[in-house]
DNA sequence: AGCACCCGTGTGATCGCTAACATCGGCCAC
DNA sequence: GTGGCCGATGTTAGCGATCACACGGGTGCT
């Protein structure tokens, strides 16, 4: 015996010799494989993946016995060798850009809860620079990785032009992402929030609204400022240039320092949550009463918007809704393969007492 | 020929004949294997795994020439293959509990990019039950999914359990987690960072310091009420029953009522930010002013802490470098094996307002 | 009766890669 | 000079699953 020392064949490490049949309990180092269940079934190793897979042509007995060897030996199909055989990995990738903020970070578990509930897996790599060239390289990363379908959380402008210039070969999906182009978009309809907001603040007789902008490279930014500007144009209202910021409280502060000077000032619509608690801030530090000197917005109804001083009025997007609709594209694209779709869903207004006099009792 | 029609050789597919070389260019529908490459560079497949694996016996020459071919190819190596063959998967699975709130989510981000900075993949999988069966599950699910360790983000007691109760087979990381115990864990000292607090509270002489806790399910929830019951005991300061919240803005908000009604209660330390949040709104609505007639102390130092009416003072934890070191005490494991880690993170804390006269004009 | 066809099942090849040898030439030490 | 070791490379045999096809037997139809 001089030839190469092959590795035991795995059958025979596991059931012992020809003759003696595989050990009732999975008492071996190694998980089973498609074969230990095939040997102890008594079929061949191609009916227990039919079983595994739900294929039809298969007797009911046969089914049976498989199941119970399955059972039996906890047998687990191996993901990579059902990746390598197949070309499937249930796995979606996604590439999240700015988790940072409450609103692509609740976009990335909502789109990993609907995966989970569909039985795939999430791969996730979060992008950190705006540049394309590490959006580029999230989704080389990820595409590499053997992923069914890519979801691309793709809030900033340039981000998109990132996946369009990659063949990828699997389905996309863009979350947030424009909803010109080619691809598929699943997004809120930030325009139709915006204009919730505004028309809103209208009613109240405060003269025209104020907004305090995202970061204008953001597409969600953009919408609501374009529905904020539709509103006023609609309504007759004076279009005042808006004042930018980027998400950041902070910037909401510097930005309401700026308007609590400005005396026309009495109504703002602020283009999230963050930016108007630093509004807010700003409006209080300089003696502006919100709501009777000021009533403000906001955008994404975070969970401590209802406890702000005063609770925040704000429109409210549906993030669970969101991913599972992503999730549901995706699938869509995996089976039956077609055309882009795009779906745009509804935000709500959610008001509180930062636009109605109410039972808030600041002053 | 009556035998099985055998799928043509990929060798074939791509290069044709044996004695035309492959193609320039990429220019076929599969993607590059590594049998092109060596084809492409005149050596053997298992010379080019050297190389892409950097093995250092390989001579400069062939290495170079194998490097050109790959360029030119653009070959990645398939990762399910690589799996299968080698068992390794250099993908991190994460199963993380509470994503809904702040610190989990923060922690799991920053696991996310640890492990991308350190060339591994992350599959990620939520819990959002808490009872240990999802846990359990959701553990599964991940280790059948082949990952080359697992990370629990274990913020509840029970959570904990359902790993150790699992023979996992891979190095397992509790983020959050107990620190007793035979598993590696990952924590920030939640008692210390209370300490600071309170610590910081009661050198202002408004006699003993309240608490509205964490669910006391939490382990940090618990290690925070624990850390402050220490710092009060050894002032000599009485300890009033915390008040349990839930971690959300509501809850804190509803023991912020309670208190409000309370005279005594003059400085209190709130277990995170959201309830602080919470509480300043009670405080303000009951005409008690922060910091005037009471002192608050949050925790975590969340974005928008800073920017709360008045601007709080926290308890900050690096969350970002929590899933650094939870990825280095992983990847430690997996090439020394080893014993269980223990690390212990210093939180800091941030002064604001909320316990300072200072340039605040909250009156 | 004859034949096509479907059902249930098995066989052989293959996915792309790596582990474990085998091999071969050169260099060093005794 | 020769044995031995090392460095560079090739060869073979898997990893664990799926895919395409083969095959035997029952059924329906003519």
């Amino acid at each position: 015996m001089t030839g190469p020392q092959p590795r035991a064949r795995r059958a025979t490490r596991r059931a012992g010799s020809a003759n003696s049949p595989a050990p009732l309990t999975g008492s071996t180092d190694r998980p089973a494989s498609i074969a230990d269940v095939a040997l102890f079934a008594g079929v061949s190793p191609q009916t227990v993946s039919r079983v595994v897979n739900g294929h039809p042509s298969v007797s009911d007995l046969t089914r049976s016995r498989v199941l119970a060897a399955i059972d039996k030996l906890a047998y687990r199909p191996n993901p990579a060798a059902r990746a390598l055989a197949s070309g499937k990995s249930r796995t979606l990738g996604v590439v999240a850009l700015g988790t940072g903020f409450y609103g692509p970070a609740s976009t990335l578990l909502g789109i990993e809860a609907a995966a989970q509930k569909h039985g795939y897996f999430v791969s996730v790599a979060t992008v950190h620079s705006t540049d394309r060239g590490s959006v580029r390289k999230a989704i080389e990363r990820l595409t590499h990785q053997s992923v069914d379908a890519l979801a691309l959380i793709a809030p900033y402008t340039s981000a998109q032009e990132a996946v369009s210039s990659l063949a990828t070969g699997v389905p996309v999906v863009v979350v947030e992402g424009d909803t010109r182009g080619d691809m598929s978009v699943v997004a809120v309809d930030q325009a139709l929030g915006a204009r919730l907001a505004t028309e809103h603040l209208l009613e109240m007789d405060r003269g025209t609204v104020f907004h305090i902008a995202g970061p204008q490279n953001w597409l969600d930014a953009r919408g609501r400022a374009e529905g904020w500007r539709r509103a006023l144009r609609a309504a007759g209202a004076r279009v005042n240039p808006p004042i930018a910021g980027d998400w950041t409280a902070r910037s909401g502060y510097e930005a309401g320092q700026v308007l609590a000077q400005v005396p026309d000032a009495r109504a703002i619509f602020v283009g999230n949550d963050s930016m108007a608690l630093g509004a807010l801030l700003a409006l209080h530090e300089h003696g502006r009463r919100v709501p009777d000197d000021v009533a403000l917005v906001g955008f994404d109804d975070s969970p401590d918007a209802a406890y702000f001083c005063p609770p925040l009025t704000t429109v409210r997007q549906d993030f669970a809704a969101l991913g599972e609709t992503a999730v549901r594209v995706l699938l869509e694209q995996l089976r039956q393969g077609g055309g882009a779709r795009h779906e745009l869903l509804g935000p709500t207004l959610v008001v509180r007492q930062s636009t109605t006099a109410g039972p808030w009792a600041g002053d």
